[in-house]
DNA sequence: GTTGTAAATTAGGTAAAACTAATTATGTAT
DNA sequence: ATACATAATTAGTTTTACCTAATTTACAAC
């Protein structure tokens, strides 16, 4: 089912509120728009009709599996341009946005995985924001410094700064590796190291130069 | 002035039926543009508005400067994205042209240049057409075969197919060289030979490897 | 519980770019 | 010169995606 060019906009804006808010309000989707309320509603009626989203005044608009199949492709095919933008044109990642607005909504079979090859299948846009597969597929990506985690919180290891033989070692002797779950039990103020389970083992303490290094996605 | 997808598609049009036609109808941009006649009048009128065309119904439509500006602007993004899609993604040279027709419309200040340098300036498309200057000016270029020509035919040397020692010295012999002008006066069924003027200077007879090897710019 | 405000909705309207159907103008052939 | 076909034009309609203005609904504050 080809979709028009204001269709793609509001099921991408739909997906985008929709992973920031649990309620995708017809005022919220107004107001990223920058459209009139009772432009958004005859948009909304118009989705629904088509079995792209659902909607009511309680609920708002949710995506239903084709919408937020569709609204994807067209995320993967904005971030991919923006790639190109950067890494061919030279343009600086500030200036991309609004060309891959439009880019975004070219349309051809074949153009995102030739486009993606032709890129080496990069998996992050210049702005570090994950470029969804064909399927659909977000890569997880490591973006937060076990430094930077609260007590109790939890994470998965995604990947590690340092790469440094002893670093790495240190890590083995821990036990800890790509995939580890990692628990912050403890944060002490004086030197910011922590005590931490990793896989629910018995607690460690770990320094801030340690825990600066290990890079993790949150859930 | 901004434009619309629509009128840069009529402008288009209109250059394009002005190179192969005395007379631009309003039956040829309707036919062109597979438009009903009646849409394609409403059209001219807005384009003649905003003084992009002349019409009327003896002259038909003529672009005025700024109307061709425009056009050479949106063929010249045409094709750049043209080579880019053959020589970049891959794409056959005939699958291209209706994601060219998209991309096209993408409105950008820096873009044709950044495209244009990045793909190392290139004159011809991969259909052989050539690609506007970002002043409008087109590359001249030698895309016909002197054994092609009809008798009374003339056409100034544009380039050599064969840049052998020996055949370089024979034109240099006939004083024959990048820019001479060709008339031929006769052309010999039996062996394909010719008889041509080269820069008004008297007859000479050449053979058809040699005609063969001689590529033109019509007039 | 009434009231005030924000959100959602309805009703009706506009601009762009297409359409159909009917009409007028032009040009060519006999 | 008339008639016929083709081209140009007019009038009125449709669709898409917006809009404004008015109304209704929801909800929070008092």
């Amino acid at each position: 089912m080809k979709k028009t060019y204001s269709e793609e906009n509001y099921l991408k804006t739909i997906y985008h509120l929709g992973k920031s808010e649990s309620k995708v309000s017809l005022k919220a989707i107004a107001d990223a728009l920058e459209n009139n309320p009772a432009s958004v509603i005859d948009m909304l009626r118009k989705l629904k009709e088509k079995e792209l989203i659902t909607y009511d005044k309680t609920q708002g608009a949710i995506l239903t599996s084709p919408g937020e199949i569709a609204a994807l492709d067209i995320i993967r095919k904005h971030r991919l341009w923006e790639v190109f933008l950067v890494e061919k044109l030279n343009y600086d990642w500030d200036e991309v946005h609004h060309i891959a607005e439009q880019l975004e909504h070219i349309h051809d079979e074949q153009l995102a995985k030739k486009l993606d090859d032709f890129l080496g299948n990069p998996e992050f846009d210049p702005h570090g924001d994950p470029i969804p597969a064909s399927n659909g597929k977000m890569p997880v990506y490591a973006n937060k410094r076990l430094s930077e985690f609260e007590i109790n919180q939890t994470g998965t290891v995604g990947s590690v700064r340092d790469t440094s033989t002893p670093f790495l070692k240190y890590l083995k002797q821990l036990n800890l590796g790509l995939g580890s779950k990692i628990k912050v039990l403890d944060k002490l103020d004086f030197d910011q190291s922590m005590v931490i389970t990793i896989d629910d083992s018995e607690p460690k303490t770990v320094s801030s130069k340690m825990t600066d290094n290990i890079l993790l996605i949150t859930a």
